[in-house]
DNA sequence: CGGGCGGCCTGGAGGC
DNA sequence: TGCCTCCAGGCCGCCC
């Protein structure tokens, strides 16, 4: 479910809430996540712990808290992190929470179970398997239509799937794939061989706008996504291609069209995408 | 090695 | 109403 954009929205949403804050304990109601989530480890690395910052990188949140730890987590498909007042009711599918002294609670609701929640310490992040072999961040210093291209030397895969693959870079999940495409008038199934240096600009454009845009509208809600306080995202509406199979293209007025790339589906507009 | 695919889970939608 | 199949925003390991 969640891309850059929408971890983005929470961590803007969650980092002045909770700052300064102390976790009292963890409660883990059912530990198989992606990975087991290990309590032992939770417990005795996050209780008494203050929170200092509050981070993301690619799709994970990070909690830097006192003691040089980090608390990692991701949302998978399906995950949503909300804070509540302790006395509210747990819900359906809320597995691991996090009790703060200020009363309140940061929860983790996720049903399909494809999340995360790890924690370390913070000089470990770079080195560890989930982080240390993730590409360039697309709304950071460094990212550009030179860097993309570079990257795409020797390769000939789909222009689609190279967007997604987090070696190259992070954060572009499947809506955010589609659309930036439709942006730069590229064809999802192009090979990343036979793409000009004015269009890697104009790529590397367009993934930034729309990762910015989703971003100040505050992510993208098909389903499950909400921000830390619940607030729903608003950029479904300003989705060109994603879930609009059968639809008008907006530009040309053609017809916006579904397939199937590496299992997943790809929508975009014969018209303005070659 | 790059790239495609299946599997991990649950729930919602749509067909019959 | 129910039952079945398909599909879903991520990620990883396996295979060719």
């Amino acid at each position: 479910m969640p891309e850059l954009p929408e971890v983005e929205v929470l961590r803007r949403s969650l980092e002045p809430l909770i700052i300064g804050d102390t976790i009292a304990r963890v409660e883990v109601w059912n530990a198989s996540l992606r990975e087991p989530v290990d309590r032992r480890k939770l417990e005795r690395l996050t209780s008494g712990r203050t929170i200092r910052s509050v981070r993301r990188r690619a799709k994970y949140l990070l909690a830097d808290l006192d003691g040089g730890t980090t608390l990692v987590t991701h949302l998978g498909m399906s995950g949503r992190m909300t804070l509540v007042a302790d006395g509210v009711p747990r819900e359906l599918h809320e597995h691991v929470a996090f009790f703060l002294d200020s009363g309140r609670r940061l929860r983790l609701r996720d049903p399909r179970r494809f999340g995360l929640v790890l924690v370390m310490g913070t000089d470990e992040l770079d080195e560890d398997r989930h982080f240390r072999h993730l590409g360039i961040e697309p709304l950071g210093n460094g990212f550009g239509g030179r860097e993309l291209e570079s990257l795409a030397r020797r390769r000939r895969a789909p222009v689609k799937s190279f967007l997604m693959d987090a070696r190259v870079l992070v954060g572009v999940g499947n809506i955010y794939a589609s659309e930036a495409l439709y942006r730069a008038g590229i064809h999802p199934t192009r090979s990343v061989s036979r793409i000009s240096s004015v269009r890697w600009q104009r790529l590397a454009d367009s993934i930034r706008q729309t990762l910015s845009q989703a971003v100040q509208e505050g992510g993208t809600t098909l389903n499950d996504f909400a921000d830390g306080r619940g607030r729903e995202g608003m950029f479904q509406v300003s989705l060109a291609t994603y879930d609009r199979e059968g639809e008008t293209c907006g530009r040309c007025g053609g017809t916006i069209r579904r397939i199937v790339q590496s299992g997943r589906s790809t929508y975009y507009c014969p018209g303005c995408q070659r």
